[in-house]
RNA sequence: GGGCCGGUCGUCUAGCCUGGUUAGGACAUCUGCUUGACGUGCAGAAGGUCGCCGGUCCGAAUCCGGUUCGGCCCA
């Protein structure tokens, strides 16, 4: 019976990466078998993307990681779960449709504004999944969800009132940062700081009563109108004694109290600060700790409020030039000086963010810090340091999570207040999904006053409060009586530049929520640089862009890059050579597979025949069995690199350089050779070939699967390579002598071709009579079982082995010499 | 100012946790060969005092301390 088919010369990886995503579809094998009890689930907690165009070399390189894991966990036997979904809600596709239709949330109503942005994340999440589908990530499609579907957001809102519940939500006036262009809240994930050049202005403020003055130094003088104190350091000689004294404010008819503490730094500016509400961060802590008043200056559209007297109306830029140009009117400005300094803008617009004080929702998170250091301590990181970005910002944390946004694309948050004595109404769970702002509480009258009328609650909630539940959403809280059979989930990866807010986030909702760890390790993939190692942009001209890459590679080898890139977490700089690399791997593979399938036309894995290993065999078997091990170890500790390389190393440096050749002359001629022999070498060549397809197929899997269907599958009987078992370390196999006296043969036959190739001679030009030396005994004993194979691979008449040190050309690094005689 | 990471052949990268290999690989370069699979492939060559200083040790790219230069994050 023969059962190996032909293999074609060319592989058309476009038409054939194309068939298998959609074959592994049909075949059902990246559904998660919901019903399966009986294997270990392996769930991964996908980090549902923020649809933003097209696919980018990152998400390439995340999915690839995803992928590999969940590929090689479902090998291993695991019931593996890879859903995908997408976060949709946020500021950043609000932007969008403001810039791309030149308006402003208020400038429509708010059902036109969501429907815009509805019909855009829509069209994003075209783009994304097909650009995901293309790379082969085995997600189960039928978990896919979308953040701003009510059946989401219900999930969303639900967890709201659990935690609010719990205690964990409260309104409140506190300082928040505040966004004057989004003119909404946001949180302190979503500021970024920048290096921007600015202007030290130095300013006259004058001691009550008194001709004599302090200079202040501020970057900010448009917050003259909010200074609440003047502020030195108690152990600045220079100001000790004006503690306590009132000075009157610039420009105000105003007096404040100079206070003094720790916190100021003599050496900046003059060494005496205006406190104000607010300027910056440090203002709102002054202004707790020592009680001082607060004046609202700015509104939250970045104007200046009443309480800036003449200065009200203007926005903050305008006040500044007005406020400086009086000062200097008024003699009081002394000097102005450019500085570098770092201010906070709005990581999605980048406008300059204020500290305003407004009535806002909140998640108490601060009491929750240990426990998010102690279950990020508990946990396996890839990479182990990574962890600590965690615990850096839990412990940096100062407010709690500002939650509610004055935005549209989002999710309503579910309460009322009756207009009758303010009485708050949470929803009920049954009400759910629900928009407050659409319809009234599902009850006849107020349970405190009777009233009958109710404002719903016009703020929507940040988008992080979506994205942070996903690992009980996955596990199908919570309409899955079961779904604590699938939490916490296996598996969260994440970036290194969202650590702060995705892994930070989940932990402290999945914390309140259910006093459980979300994830049981954490996967951590760095940062695509371009070739020239900086970050990749279209304006540094270094960009790549995937769909294309994709396109003109094959998914199979553009994942070999995300895989051997780098080491895992580390970033990586996109490199086409290693593109290049892959694919040629992959032709390689695909010739030895053609090859071996040509060498093994007769050949049939089922019928039991009688054969006797050969050296190079055992060798072989033995090594194989070793990278076994290795490969496993190395995806098991998510070191994607490590397991590629060692693969590819051995594919071609090993098995191909050195097996194949070797044995050509064995199955070519087996009637020299005998029926075990040739029979030894064919099943050697079959299972070691089948083992590398194994070890490779969580990177390549579509071109392993290819050869699989061709060469393994009636044999295997698996419908798919992506299901065969993976295989076991087996000691049995090893055999350390064998492995030993092949590397001499090996060696030898290197050192054979060394000296052909500095005679100039190809390869295959004959030699009349080779001469081997050794003293030692069990060289002698290996090269004697070898020499048929260095004959043969070498093209040699005639092989002796004398057992003596004798002359001729030494063999690197054996005390065993050569001699050649064409 | 704080935290984390990194500095290894021309370029990029592995190794460092668990000290001892001629420090591995890829790309680029050079020299051959083209052989019964190879969109080429194979064979070979050259190229690194592992940022710097000090310590521990019989022995350090690897451990410890210091220093310097980058990157990221935070203040």
């Amino acid at each position: 019976m023969i059962c190996m088919q032909p293999m074609p010369k060319d592989y058309k990886f476009n038409e054939i990466e194309a068939k298998w995503q959609a074959q592994w579809e049909t075949m059902g094998i990246n559904r998660y078998d919901w019903n399966d009890k009986v294997r270990t689930p392996f769930s991964i907690d996908t980090p549902p993307p923020y649809p933003s165009g097209e696919l980018h070399m990152g998400n390439v390189l995340n999915w690839t990681y995803f992928d590999m894991v969940a590929r090689f966990k479902r090998m291993q036997g695991f019931n593996v779960l890879f859903p995908q979904g997408w976060d949709c809600h946020g500021l950043g596709i609000e932007i969008q449709v403001e810039k791309a239709r030149n308006i402003r949330k208020r400038d429509v109503p708010p059902d036109q504004f969501r429907q815009w942005c509805i019909e855009l994340v829509d069209k994003y999440i075209g783009m994304m999944k097909e650009g995901i589908l293309k790379l082969g990530a085995s997600i189960d499609w039928s978990t896919e969800y979308k953040t701003m579907n009510p059946d989401y957001w219900r999930r969303t809102q639900l967890s709201f009132i659990e935690l609010y519940k719990k205690g964990y939500m409260y309104q409140g006036t506190h300082p928040v940062n505040w966004c004057p262009r989004d003119e909404t809240a946001i949180a302190d994930a979503e500021v970024d700081h920048v290096k921007k050049e600015g202007t030290l202005h130095y300013i006259k403020f004058h001691l009550a009563g008194s001709e004599e003055y302090l200079l202040i130094a501020t970057s900010r003088p448009e917050f003259i109108p909010a200074c609440v104190a003047v502020e030195v350091n108690p152990k600045d000689e220079r100001y000790s004694k004006y503690i306590g004294r009132k000075i009157s404010v610039p420009l105000m008819n105003r007096e404040v109290t100079v206070i003094a503490d720790e916190a100021v730094d003599p050496k900046f500016g003059t060494g005496a600060m205006q406190i104000c509400t607010y300027g910056d961060k440090e203002d709102v802590k002054t202004v707790i700790k020592h009680k001082l008043p607060v004046i609202r200056l700015i509104t939250q559209t970045g104007q200046i409020s009443e309480a800036g007297c003449k200065y009200a109306g203007l926005y903050i830029n305008q006040a500044r030039a007005a406020i400086v140009k009086d000062l200097t009117e008024a003699g009081l400005l002394e000097k102005s000086e450019k500085i570098q300094h770092e201010v906070g803008v709005c990581d999605r617009c980048k406008t300059g963010v204020e500290i305003l004080e407004v009535n806002q929702w909140f998640m108490k998170i601060m009491n929750l810090s240990e426990a998010v250091m102690k279950n990020a301590n508990e946990i396996p990181w890839y990479p182990d340091y990574m962890k600590n970005r965690l615990i850096d910002w839990t412990k940096s944390l100062e407010w709690d999570w500002v939650i509610s946004r004055q935005r549209l694309f989002a999710s309503p948050i579910p309460v009322w207040y009756c207009k009758g004595c303010g009485e708050m109404v949470i929803a009920e769970e049954s009400w759910l999904p629900i928009d407050p702002k659409l319809e009234g509480p599902r009850i006849d009258k107020c349970p405190k006053c009777g009233g009958k009328d109710f404002r719903g609650e016009q703020d929507v909630m940040d988008t992080w409060m979506d994205s942070s539940i996903t690992c009980a959403v996955h596990a199908g809280w919570p309409d899955r009586a079961d779904w604590k059979h699938l939490f916490p989930a296996s598996m969260h990866p994440s970036g290194t530049d969202i650590i702060r807010t995705w892994a930070y986030y989940l932990m402290v909702r999945h914390l309140a929520l259910f006093d459980e760890r979300p994830f049981n390790s954490v996967l951590i993939n760095g940062m695509v640089l371009g070739a020239d190692g900086r970050k990749m942009s279209k304006s540094l001209k270094n960009y790549a862009a995937a769909p294309e890459t994709l396109n003109k590679n094959g998914a199979d080898a553009v994942r070999q890059w995300a895989a051997g890139g780098g080491a895992t977490g580390s970033d990586i700089p996109y490199r086409v050579q290693d593109v290049e690399y892959g694919r040629r791997f992959l032709v390689k593979l695909w010739n030895v597979a053609g090859f071996a399938s040509n060498l093994l036309a007769s050949y049939d894995p089922k019928a039991e025949q009688a054969m006797e290993l050969q050296l190079l065999d055992k060798w072989i078997i033995s090594k194989t069995e070793k990278l076994t091990n290795e490969v496993t170890q190395a995806f098991e500790k998510c070191q994607f690199n490590i397991a590629l390389e060692a693969i590819r190393n051995f594919t071609w440096h090993v098995f191909c350089d050195f097996y194949v050749e070797a044995v050509k002359d064995r199955l070519y001629r087996p009637e020299v050779y005998g029926k075990a022999n040739a029979a030894a070498a064919q099943h050697t060549l079959y299972e070691v070939l089948y083992r590398l397809l194994q070890l490779v197929a969580p990177v390549t899997p579509h071109m392993t699967e290819e050869i699989y269907q061709y060469m393994y599958k009636d044999s295997k009987g698996y419908q798919s390579i992506q299901v065969s078992a993976w295989p076991q370390y087996n000691t049995a196999l090893v055999d350390e002598a064998a492995e030993k006296d092949g590397d001499l043969v090996t060696a030898v036959m290197s050192e054979i071709r060394r000296d052909k190739a500095e005679k100039k001679l190809p390869l295959n030009a004959p030699i009349k009579n080779l001469t081997i030396y050794a003293a030692d005994p069990a060289a002698v004993k290996a090269l004697q079982q070898g020499c048929v194979d260095i004959a043969a691979t070498l093209k040699i008449e005639k092989t002796a082995v004398v057992a003596e040190k004798g002359e001729g050309r030494q063999v690197a690094q054996y005390e065993v010499t050569i001699k050649p005689e064409y």
